[in-house]
DNA sequence: CCGCATCCCCTCGGATACTG
DNA sequence: CAGTATCCGAGGGGATGCGG
């Protein structure tokens, strides 16, 4: 058993890490594909993608269908608790986006944002 | 000049990392001596105390106010816009002990919360 | 009391190649 | 298309000791 001293940190136990928040963000809006995970998110590889969904599934905020054809095909949906985290999610999203506009953060950062990531 | 595809991943950058949001969520009710947080916080290293608040400085999160006395006195405090994320930082703490509660997740998690760590 | 400098471990995550 | 297996480097972060 992990001991934390608060809340927070359990949280960021579950969705931390490098690509673990942003995963679940993109499955806030319904079920996606293993493939469409992949296109959607810039830069994470093979090993990533998987190895983070299987950590999400194991924490409970994501579940794993599998069809049984060929070519196969699996899709991954955010559960209820999950979607809990939607609001949450939303507004560490917003903050970003408005702290990278701040003056003395502009140069510093830069949000640069294809269609596919945006939130409905 | 460092880029992103969505505000989570800025907000991560500032907030990320084992310590920056717990000590910040410290000083969000008020300035703290280094040695307070030292105290408060449990586990961090000198170290990583005065790094992790050099970083919140350098994001325009934190101020530092030294006294010129001895011995040597300094308080830290949270900006306006680091009181920003105050309902995030509250937000994220709340779902992590929710979290930790529920039936599977109990026997993972456990939440030992000192006196000292509770945010009014 | 406050902070810096070293040394160093070890984990996270990237690259690549391979299976069903 | 979906997933696994290795290998490996960078760097985050811990321990310790020194200095103002």
């Amino acid at each position: 058993m992990k001991k934390f001293s608060c809340g927070f940190e359990v949280t960021k136990e579950v969705i931390g890490g490098k690509w673990k928040g942003l995963v679940l963000y993109f499955l806030m809006n319904g079920p996606r594909r293993t493939s469409e995970l992949k296109r959607i998110i810039p830069n994470i590889t093979q090993k990533m993608l998987i190895q983070t969904l299987r950590e999400l599934e194991a924490s409970g905020l994501v579940t794993r269908k599998m069809y049984n054809q060929v070519p196969p095909k699996v899709e991954y949906s955010s559960t209820e608790l999950g979607k809990s985290l939607k609001p949450i999610l939303q507004e560490l999203c917003q903050w970003g986006s408005h702290y990278a506009e701040q003056e003395y953060a502009e140069g510093e950062y830069e949000i640069v944002q294809s269609e596919q990531l945006k939130l409905g």
